[in-house]
DNA sequence: ATATATGTTATATTTAGAATATAACACAAA
DNA sequence: TTTGTGTTATATTCTAAATATAACATATAT
């Protein structure tokens, strides 16, 4: 899992990160029990600073992917069907409003959907 | 069009009252030709100060909602179907991802979709 | 015409978060 | 015993967000 950082994007350091690792989940690039790199190798391989690493592990554990314990932080993802949806509503409904305000119809919504499943 | 801001929340202020205004124009509460309030109207409104209003609008502009002429902002979005589709594309790829690491299945992410349809 | 409200621009300050830089500690493994 | 690990602490730098005033030209309403 090569992480690369765009250090002129608008996104914050520990959210790339974060974001990065989650699509490495989603992907199937790492899987559960799989334990991610020390914060400080991590730094190292990403040129940024070690407690950036340990901040978007941080997130990552509050947001209920990953197990933080002396060994490192383990992928651990919270079995929680309902919260998942819930979380999924509220991002889509923005997204979905400007969509919708470019006068994009319901069905190309649905359309859009589908190309970003099948990327997966 | 009521505009109330989270003075606790993560989201910046005039992030905020960008993504309600593009609701606004999602559910119709405000229409093509539309004047939006004077910065100095909302600002007192909204309890929060002109210049913050002023950004939000600016940024309205840039992503092609309003344009600004010497009479405010007016609704006017670009009808640009190539570009809208390409930005909702972004906007659901890190939604997805964290779904499916979830282990939210297609079908439900659909089904999500559906509900935020819906709720137009 | 006068007063008012508008957008616009400019400058300055404050605040908060992001990111980095060191440093130190306890613990586990090699 | 050394090395690498997470963890904690402190301090500094940098940037964006937000606010505070102020001034200007212009358009509208009285």
């Amino acid at each position: 899992m090569f992480i690369e950082i765009d250090f002129n994007s608008n996104e914050t350091i520990y959210s790339q990160l974060k974001n990065r690792i989650i699509l490495a989940i989603a992907t199937e690039e790492i899987k559960q029990g799989d334990l991610l790199p020390s914060v400080r190798e991590l730094a190292l391989q990403a040129g940024i600073n070690m407690h950036t690493v340990n901040k978007a592990y941080a997130v990552l554990r509050d947001e209920g992917y990953v197990t933080i314990g002396r060994k490192g932080a383990v992928i651990n993802v919270s079995d929680d069907a309902f919260k998942a949806r819930q979380e999924l509503f509220m991002q889509l409904k923005p997204a979905i409003a400007g969509a919708l305000s470019k006068n994009l119809s319901k069905d190309e919504c649905i359309q859009v959907l589908q190309e970003v499943l099948d990327s997966f």
